[in-house]
RNA sequence: GUGGUAGUAGCUCAGUUGGUUAGAGCAUCAGAUUGUGGUUCUGAGGGUCGCGGGUUCGAAUCCCGUCUUCCACCCCA
């Protein structure tokens, strides 16, 4: 009986992984660069972690299960709970500040469509405990450094920034009341995501006042952080809210990143949770969802427990960023080898084949990648197979061997070739090591 | 969860108004090639036509159901 993989799942064949790791590789080397350490933690954890902060319908997008001892569990949908219990376990003994990143495997059950799967990657950094615009600066600028090693440019990505401070604080002086807050940031964080009509409509649903929902609609126009005090007035909240942008946004320049980033006020995200900056990085041309997106977010190990520290974060899913890497033709087919030897050793004389056997142990002990052949056909055959392996050298033992112990060590890539002692060949593969 | 789309070899796809033994290219394996590789030529293997039911003398083809894919909606941590 054939049992088919699972829907909105993928399999990673050598070919796949090759991408995979490609993808992954970069995010952690990225990351190493701004000094973030690697952390992880276990694929599952307790239905609650992901109850605190979502509601029921998220919880229905969640794989869940109960265990023999009748302990209801989650998969995983995303690892900042898990961050935040791990950080909470270890606070006063961590030292600030905690620059932590990881690359977890996450499931989610929701219905799968263009770059979104029930089961993906996702590249997570966070600074915990520490107030500084720097610390703000240093994610975005991790994720753009990032992306830029891969060779997309300020052409093909843009960095939207925005502020649930200031939008608060804007929000508060339209008469906005507290608590229409929190209803309100869903909508505004649809903005660009829906047409311009049906968002008017939603908008003056909730803002029954005419001027202040117009004012926020032209609010919602703005790519400068200066012209909003030519809008509306500011009182000390938005000021120091507005200061705090600029600051970034000069950290951000300062960092040579400032063509990537847009002060964008459509950007909310829809999340509660956050309480200041706040970025999302999508293509120039729009047709994605988003590549990564984050924020501040300072109620975070508090509401798992812990103590009110702030902390700022970013998510980056492998699925979109794949496509895009796609589109921008840096990732093709074939470009990336599965499998790289530096010797094959292939076998002119049958008798020899014991020989390349031990021979490649040897140059496996001292380092060096190398495969010797299970069955010795022709020699043309055996090059042949060396070729499809990517080997950079094929060493061939033949009647040389047999007469003056000398191995023929041919270069796969010039054709040349040149006969070499057996024992300097193997004292030089140490001296190499 | 809602709507649409498609499903034929490992992959990409042909397959006539329903009609004999379902084809091609690529890939794989073997041979040409018993001391020299990526090319070329020859051959071979590989199919429950997604699965189940129905209509029919006869179904890859028509109908229903189901699973899966892709796309959009909902949602997006």
């Amino acid at each position: 009986m054939k049992i088919p993989a699972v829907k909105g799942t993928r399999d990673f064949y050598p070919k796949e992984m090759a991408v995979h790791n490609f993808i992954v590789d970069g995010w952690k080397a990225a990351s190493r660069r701004s000094g973030f350490e690697e952390f992880d933690g276990p694929i599952f954890e307790y239905l609650q972690m992901y109850q605190v902060k979502s509601g029921d319908e998220i919880v229905e997008q969640l794989f869940h299960l109960t265990d023999r001892g009748g302990r209801e569990l989650a998969i995983r949908p995303e690892i900042t709970p898990t961050l935040a219990r791990m950080v909470n376990q270890q606070v006063n003994a961590l030292p600030r500040p905690i620059k932590w990143f990881s690359v977890p495997r996450l499931c989610r059950a929701e219905r799968p469509q263009k770059g979104r799967l029930r089961e993906f990657f996702q590249w997570n950094i966070d600074i915990i405990g520490e107030e500084s615009t720097l610390a703000d600066a240093e994610v975005i600028f991790c994720a753009i450094d990032y992306l830029r090693s891969t060779g997309l440019t300020d052409k093909d990505i843009v960095s939207k920034i925005s502020s649930r401070k200031l939008l608060a604080a804007l929000l508060r002086n339209l008469g906005i009341a507290e608590d229409k807050l929190t209803v309100l940031y869903p909508i505004l964080d649809k903005k660009s995501k829906i047409p311009a009509e049906a968002f008017d409509e939603m908008l003056r649903k909730e803002v029954t006042d005419t001027a202040a929902a117009d004012t926020i609609l032209k609010l919602m126009e703005l790519h400068t952080v200066d012209a909003i005090s030519g809008l509306v007035d500011l009182n000390d909240d938005a000021r120091a809210a507005l200061s705090e942008l600029q600051d970034l946004f000069g950290i951000l320049g300062a960092m040579g990143v400032g063509a990537y980033c847009r002060f964008d006020m459509s950007i909310v995200r829809g999340l509660a949770y956050y309480t200041g900056m706040v970025f999302e990085m999508h293509d120039t041309v729009g047709n994605l969802r988003a590549v990564c997106g984050g924020g501040r977010y300072d109620n975070l190990l508090r509401d798992f427990g812990g103590p009110a520290i702030t902390a700022v974060g970013m998510g980056m899913g492998d699925c979109v960023l794949e496509i895009l890497l796609r589109e921008k033709g840096i990732l093709k087919d074939d470009t990336l080898a599965t499998k790289k030897l530096d010797y094959f050793i292939a076998v002119a004389e049958p008798t020899l084949a014991d020989k390349a056997v031990e021979l490649a142990a040897i140059i496996r002990l001292a380092g060096f990648c190398c495969e010797f052949p299970y069955k010795t056909g022709g020699l043309g055959k055996q090059l042949k197979q060396a070729s499809g392996y990517n080997v950079s050298r094929t060493i061939i033992l033949g009647q040389e061997f047999v007469n003056e112990n000398k191995l023929v060590v041919k270069n796969m890539a010039t054709g040349q070739q040149e006969q070499i002692a057996a024992d300097d060949f193997v004292s030089s593969l140490k001296s190499a090591c």
